[in-house]
DNA sequence: CCTAAGTGGAGTGATTTCCTCCGCTTATCT
DNA sequence: AGATAAGCGGAGGAAATCACTCCACTTAGG
């Protein structure tokens, strides 16, 4: 996704280390900030001059959609590595929920959902990042429900509701200890030998899939699925 | 906290009434569009001028204070109300949790936080109220715990946590079922029967009052815990 | 060592936001 | 009903903030 780069130019090696620690900083000051921090600022924490900044990242948009990037793309490592290396689904999903802690981008992911939306409409690639994140939790979902660990009444937009809200949690706020902690009270939650039934129907894979297909409702907020 | 009236004055009906309305709509706005918006527009939303906010809150500090005070104070009355009207400790933390998504302060909560700090240390009646909430909790869990309902490897810290995941989960995101089907997880994961042993050791009474004591780190951000 | 690619940051113009001020309206008391 | 003090709104000027450009200088890479 190199913006709009004549295809076969590569950066220069000097200039690409500077991309990658804009994106960087802009990521720490969008979470801390918000989204609207100078461009200015991201420039300086960044250790670079603002003419590098707009050369790189025309606007602010195009900033935003590389930092969405890099956090979606890393939540789909996490997902598909968690699947590949666990030896069964429930360690999977066991692994995937505790890693999503560490990503933690915290408000901003609710800052950014308007943003990524647009984008995933649009088609970029960050759309195909998305389906792989959603089709590796149904499967952990569904393989762990047959070997009878996770139980039934749940379904994958379940385990994806509790993993953004993991995601969307400050870093800057309980420490990884307490946030370890929480993880596993849901994860105990979640075991098939767990209380009583769940309120309402198990939220599917398509709930997950329609909300990427909805509309963005500017505060009408009601009854969607986030993902960062 | 009627800020800096002359005491024996009380407010003119009308002018109480837009005084609630201008919290209303902050509260709706810091929390849709950051703690920034300009104040033309909250007095916009409010449906009053911009010189009947001014008069009320002479600077945009006092506005954040009186948001904060009320969105505590609605937390106590959850605590304490569930505290008093349910028959056992187990069914009030219940319901503690469960009403804790219906207050949803989002990510405005965890703006707010720095300036709530600087007012808890300033000993307004905020930090009343935060006691109160601490020693509800804390009653629920050591309670609940004695009847063998919740598992024995929790600190009210623990509850509190999750209360304040709740409560920083921005409303506009995932829907209200969705939310207390996540509740409902939570409240699995707590119960005496539930799985294996948490990693750490319970976040105690003692770690939540030591938070208020510490000082913010601006980006410093480790081990704490936070409250709206 | 040559050159194309990359860099930084001062400066400009436009936008945004704050906040005051005062003529008008309305609640409240008698 | 009438008096009056409290409250109201919003136009407008001052000030701050930002986005973005431009070009003389530096550096990577062959």
């Amino acid at each position: 996704m190199e913006s709009h780069r004549p295809a076969g130019t590569e950066l220069r090696a000097d200039a690409r280390r500077n991309r990658d620690l804009i994106v960087a900083a802009a990521q720490k000051l969008f979470l801390e900030q918000g989204l609207d921090v100078p461009l200015e600022e991201v420039a300086r924490r960044a250790g670079v001059g603002v003419g590098t900044l707009y050369r790189r990242f025309p606007d602010r948009d195009a900033l935003l959609r590389a930092v969405s990037e890099e956090g979606l793309r890393r939540l789909m490592d996490l997902a598909e590595t968690a699947l590949r290396e666990e030896p069964d689904a429930w360690h999977a999903l066991c692994r995937f929920l505790r890693a999503s802690v560490e990503i933690r981008l915290g408000a901003l992911s609710a800052k950014l959902e308007p943003h990524l939306h647009q984008r995933l409409r649009a088609g970029a690639d960050l759309h195909e990042m998305r389906q792989r994140v959603i089709a590796a939790v149904l499967r952990m979902t569904e393989r762990a429900q047959a070997d009878g660990t996770l139980r039934g009444d749940i379904g994958p937009g379940d385990i994806a509701l509790l993993m953004t809200l993991n995601v969307y949690t400050p870093p800057s706020m309980p420490g990884e200890q307490a946030m370890a902690r929480v993880v596993e009270i849901m994860l105990s939650g979640l075991r098939a030998d767990s209380g009583r039934a769940l309120p309402g129907a198990p939220l599917t894979g398509d709930d997950l899939r329609r909300y990427t297909a909805v509309e963005h409702p500017s505060d009408a907020g009601d009854e969607r699925l986030p993902d960062p």
